[in-house]
DNA sequence: TTGTCGCCTTGACACAAATCAACCCAGCGG
DNA sequence: CCGCTGGGTTGATTTGTGTCAAGGCGACAA
């Protein structure tokens, strides 16, 4: 990925925070380890409801979170899906916008708000750091609009597994060629949910990415890609550069 | 609106900026001035090239710009609407996520990027103040994901009307009390393209919500909201705070 | 073993929105 | 005056998804 995404590990945190980058000196580095905690949570848990206070910032350690709005009648839309490494927090906000759910167990590593904006203004790079994030994710946000309002429940299904690959792919380093493999970390409901789809679209749709040999499936959740260019065909996706989920 | 949309008057510039807010001093308003100019576009006309390279960030001053995707089959998603005070650009990024078109003739007060960027790192204020503005834009095309993903044709347009007539009236300071009227500056087919809707659907529910008394119109594009409680119900919406476009 | 539960699949049918098509109207130029 | 063009409306029909309903499968407990 590019360079921006350069960041190097925290203390003994077992995972990059992408905020925390290779521009920090060990100075800040050891305030950082002075404010940081970490948190667990259950799959199913709410971490934070929409419209709460917020007392931390950080990054997801292990586990899949997802960011969710939901009308008054049930009507639900993922709006973000949290992998490790990604941020969860709105610096300089006092309350949350949307509600994150553990969609796994999810182990997070926190920083104490007040601090971690302390530190910010009086550490340039990590607001300059932080805005690049938050212009990455606006970019994923909005490439996500195309899907949402134009692309059909084929395209949509194909986008979810080629970018949950992609990801995936980065996240474990492991070279893009040949046959790909991934486990979807969603159940049918909660990528109807983030496609804006019915369950029952997303296993039709499945099912037919199957038959027609875009795809393969190991039980419901392990996806086998024998050709990612093929799938990227069906995803109706021109830029399969920089998106993040 | 909430403080964080403090912003002060930039030299001779007739709109507000709200990436220089209140706590530019009078030397940084000194720099802003030596490498800020004006560019006119006319309505139709593109600005920027998804991809280009970027060599301003800056501001609409008057006009109404719109940010687009496009498929290679030709499907479009307009991803955000710009009206005068949005800033345009991606501070620390060399190149355009989005196509960015004139909809009506637009006039732009740009900043250099270079020297801007300069700014950003010698300034903590201004990349703090540029992340706060990209969160909103964060929130705001989130938002819309659930728009997009969930909401019926007819809740799309509620949104949309509510949403301009919101926007409007906090850029002309009106009070939002009794009946409000407003422009819509966009064609059939732009609100189409944002709303992920064909242009015959969004005529049809523009009737449709004519005939049941929620609006009425003037002309084509002049909106009157005789209730504006009725047609958020009508959009469906729980927060009708804070919501950007 | 049997029952239950969560997750998933598949079928039949309904319906909202897309598609295709005709037409209206205002503005404008010749 | 005319015809043309761009934007907008409305109708008829099709179609992609949603909705409702039944059933499969594996995990787990009694």
């Amino acid at each position: 990925m590019q360079d921006h995404f350069a960041h190097i590990q925290c203390g003994d945190c077992p995972i990059r925070h992408r905020a925390v980058c290779a521009r920090c000196d060990a100075d800040e580095l050891q305030k950082l380890e002075q404010i940081k905690y970490y948190r667990s949570f259950q799959a199913g848990q709410t971490i934070i409801w929409s419209g709460d206070r917020m007392e931390f910032v950080g990054s997801v350690v292990t586990g899949i979170a997802s960011l969710t709005q939901t009308m008054e009648d049930g009507r639900r839309q993922m709006v973000g899906l949290l992998l490790p490494s990604d941020f969860v927090g709105r610096p300089g906000r006092p309350t949350a916008a949307f509600d994150v759910t553990a969609t796994t167990d999810v182990v997070m590593c926190c920083f104490r708000k007040k601090p971690f904006e302390e530190m910010m203004s009086t550490t340039p790079h990590i607001a300059q750091r932080l805005l690049e994030m938050t212009l990455d994710e606006l970019d994923a946000a909005r490439e996500w609009m195309l899907l949402l309002g134009r692309k059909t429940a084929r395209e949509k299904i194909a986008s979810l597994i080629s970018i949950i690959a992609r990801r995936d792919a980065a996240l474990h380093l492991r070279k893009k060629t040949g046959a790909l493999s991934v486990d979807l970390p969603l159940t049918r409901e909660e990528m109807a949910d983030y496609l804006g789809l019915t369950l029952e679209t997303v296993s039709r749709q499945i099912s037919a990415l199957k038959k027609d040999g875009v795809i393969s499936l190991e039980g419901n959740r392990h996806v086998q890609i024998p050709d990612m260019d093929r799938l990227l065909e069906e995803a109706g996706d021109d830029s399969d550069g920089g998106m993040l989920v």
